[in-house]
DNA sequence: CATACTTCTGACCGTGGGGTCAGAAAAAAG
DNA sequence: CTTTTTTCTGACCCCACGGTCAGAAGTATG
């Protein structure tokens, strides 16, 4: 019976379909990226696609699977970039100058991406009754991971005391806060913005003080 | 002829004009704040006056007015308080300081402006043809002051080297994201999230690592 | 009470959004 | 060359939005 459909909708797909499924997707990234999440409508991507705004509607359940599957994608690849260049250090210190130059040149590699994810926190989908609906973005557990690691840091003994959940918040902002503004003054070394980051935090919450005395939290 | 309501709405408001605006700002404040901009519409605005939507396109010329009105109100009071908060400060270290907890008790004391604030950033307000637009948002500024406090100490020699720039974008974004994060759990103690910054960034910054030792004003 | 002005309402308009659908066009299968 | 299935289009629906407008309601001022 109707079994035909669905099954092959969660089993194998077509190759047009695969094909239009990523070209969308593709084309949605770059449409939010260039106007934002507000003007990127169905018929802006599909027409950035050559393509009629049925076909969006004819291969995905609704522009909030669009979206969630652009996330999904964008979250991936970010997530196997961190996974390949955070492996292999021998302190956490060390990880987290890697964290932070792994997001940076993420973000530096894929300039389409940033917007999208930045304002994918904000973006509300419209929730309740009408439309939209796709993710609660869960922005608390944004930085989830990178609490951790400075938990573990503080275990090892190589971080200071502090609240690990509002320093995460802070790293991860701080990061985000540059890359944006790179967003606004391409001409800007982003990498360099980088290692920025990477000795402030360093300094920041390295127990010892980066001098050759003795350690002592200074002030609070 | 025609100069009296040009000049009227120009050089004095009625009791009742201004009353109205003023609750109409305070309501889209409130609106944004709980909603956000997607879903603050004229209708929403108005029915948490408890007011037709006509009564908002009377007393402002239409949406931009209301959102610019209340973007000026907001930073007006925030830059009051930064006037007042940065006054009287021996050096800049503790300027900075001070800076930190100014934004962040600001936010604390006013949780709703919160959301209009990081919003205003992103949000495009559909600007070209049709509809809405009002604010560039020149999110390049938003940290400048910063900046140029960051290069002073520099200047006296209380800060180390860096790109004054990015770190000025960093403090902001570190300070944001703490924010953000107290919105989503407002249980946490806004106050100590704060001095975590501070301690943070004054470790961060200072030229020579804070020890125990020569004089130079501490925290605060 | 009448006049004039301010303030407000409710119906209305145009636009643009997401989503549906019958049927054209294109591929595959026979 | 048919038949059948997949893929695509264009017209259409409904709804929310921002904005306009004629006229009601209110409020002074004669």
């Amino acid at each position: 019976m109707g079994s035909e459909k669905s099954l092959r909708s969660q089993k194998e797909r077509t190759f047009i379909e695969e094909a239009r499924r990523a070209q969308i997707v593709t084309c949605a990234i770059e449409v939010i990226s260039e106007f934002g999440y507000r003007k990127a409508s169905l018929v802006r991507i599909a027409e950035r696609a050559g393509v009629s705004k049925g076909v969006i509607l004819y291969h995905f359940t609704g522009k909030g699977e669009v979206i969630e599957t652009a996330l999904g994608q964008i979250y991936a690849a970010l997530g196997a970039r961190f996974e390949q260049e955070l492996a292999d250090h021998p302190d956490v210190r060390s990880t987290l100058a890697a964290y932070i130059r792994a997001l940076v040149g993420y973000m530096r590699d894929n300039p389409t991406h940033v917007r999208v994810i930045a304002e994918a926190a904000t973006y509300d989908g419209g929730s309740a009754e009408a439309g939209d609906s796709f993710d609660p973005g869960d922005a608390g557990a944004r930085w989830r991971s990178l609490a951790d690691l400075l938990r573990a840091g503080q275990a090892a003994g190589e971080f200071r005391d502090f609240d690990a959940r509002v320093l995460a918040q802070a790293i991860g902002g701080a990061i985000d806060a540059v890359i944006a503004g790179w967003l606004e003054e391409p001409d800007t070394d982003l990498t360099e913005a980088g290692e920025q980051l990477v000795t402030t935090f360093d300094r920041a919450l390295v127990a010892v003080p980066p001098t050759t005395d003795s350690g002592s939290t200074p002030c609070q």
